[in-house]
DNA sequence: ATATTACTGTTAAATAAATAACAACGTTAA
DNA sequence: TTAACGTTGTTATTTATTTAACAGTAATAT
């Protein structure tokens, strides 16, 4: 399996996602060009990325969607479910459980944690809540090595590091602050009040 | 104003709100690699990105944290507060508008948009919502540039070109989905399922 | 005074990413 | 049969971004 970069791997979930919808709507093949322009993106790159996993489409018919969908799920996709935990049930927490239960297949968000006793040992929005106490036995137990933050801000730090030592690996953070763990894992911060101030910028100028 | 990249004013909004908070700690002076560590960065691309906006620092005592806030406060921030609209108050929507009320005073979501008649003419989390008829007449009247949109799916597109049309030129996008939209709109998409793939991959490896 | 130190600002080099260029190849139409 | 077409895969080129190198500088210690 070839290393891809971080906006690749982007690109091709996008790809993905569109090729899965093509699939629904009961097409069967499709140019660079036209699911380069589903994706946002141009239809060089997209041939680009696309080489990078190994398939090949046909000249003539452009690529066939089902055989793409593979390649694609091949080296991104787990083959097994992949558990993924939330630490935090607050408004945010609840909306994003609320949004991915019963939603993906492959992901799967399987536990929720809190330090709040009125939310813990009960099922929020689909999923149910933990203590803090149990994180470790049940990521460890879960096989569970993703995680979401979504802690008030002073906390992050704290629960990221407790998710370290749980044996989590990646970790999807929206506490507006920089996470200082090992570079073994892996974070991706959404921060939405910076990229608010990203986007009024960019609307100013 | 030289033209700053995306990454740049990125990462001067991260330096931003640290720096924030040291002169909320009472701290009056710092160096770039105290600086850059906590905004997770190297030290040299923060001296690179200071060079960029034309503040200077001493060797002897660092940056002068003050004055440091104001460079970067010329730069990104507007002198006047900017109002943001948002469209689609539902889970997302709500925990958003409360996220943000009465947070900054630079930014302010100042109005809500929804299809849902139980939601408008009524404040909901801090925030005055509106119905969809209204979204260019309020968009002018407030002077609103930047919008975020966390309805469906399938109506993002549609919402994207209202929005255009109501004269916004940046976009906050949580829908699952690429907007086509003309290069004058600045789009940045939070993609949440995407980048759980994404952290999920790099977990794995 | 002068050397030392630890930092900054800036230029240069290296790396990463996106774009362009084009040969190879089926398909279609003449 | 063959020429024209439109598309792919791949290699080059360009552009953007990050990292490294180092001269300049103010404070401090000698
Ligand atoms: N709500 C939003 O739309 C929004 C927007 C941008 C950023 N954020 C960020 O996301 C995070 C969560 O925001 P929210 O609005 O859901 O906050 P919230 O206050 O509604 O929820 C926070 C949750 O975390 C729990 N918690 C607190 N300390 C904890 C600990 N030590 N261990 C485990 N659980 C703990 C609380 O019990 C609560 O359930 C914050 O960091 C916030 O800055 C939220
Ligand atoms: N909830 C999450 O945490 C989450 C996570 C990832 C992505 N998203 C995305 O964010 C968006 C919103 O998610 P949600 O969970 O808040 O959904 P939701 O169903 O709770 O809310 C959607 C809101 O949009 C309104 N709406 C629908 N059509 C509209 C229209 N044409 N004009 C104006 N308003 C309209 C609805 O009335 C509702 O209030 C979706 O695109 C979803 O895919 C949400």
């Amino acid at each position: 399996m070839a290393d891809l970069s971080k906006k690749t791997v982007e690109r091709l979930c996008v790809y993905h996602r569109e090729l899965l919808e093509l699939e629904n709507e009961g097409t069967d093949h499709i140019f660079s060009h036209q699911l380069a322009k589903r994706a946002g993106v141009s239809p060089v790159q997209l041939r680009h990325d696309i080489m990078g996993i190994g398939y090949s489409g046909s000249p003539a018919r452009g690529y066939e969607i089902s055989e793409m969908l593979k390649s694609i799920a091949k080296q991104l996709l787990s083959t097994k479910q992949q558990n993924v935990a939330i630490v935090g049930i607050g408004n945010l927490g609840r909306a994003i459980m609320a949004y991915f239960h019963g939603r993906r297949e492959n992901i799967r968000i399987i536990a929720g944690f809190d330090s709040d006793l009125q939310k813990i040992n009960r099922t929020i929005s689909g999923c149910y809540c933990y203590s803090m106490n149990d994180i470790e036995r049940i990521c460890k137990y879960h096989k569970i090595k993703a995680a979401i933050i979504a802690v008030p801000e002073r906390e992050a730090q704290d629960i990221a590091e407790k998710l370290s030592q749980a044996g989590i690996r990646g970790i999807m953070n929206f506490a507006p602050v920089r996470l200082v763990l090992p570079d073994s894992i892996y974070v991706e911060n959404l921060d939405m009040a910076l990229t608010l101030e990203k986007v009024a910028y960019f609307a100013r100028q």
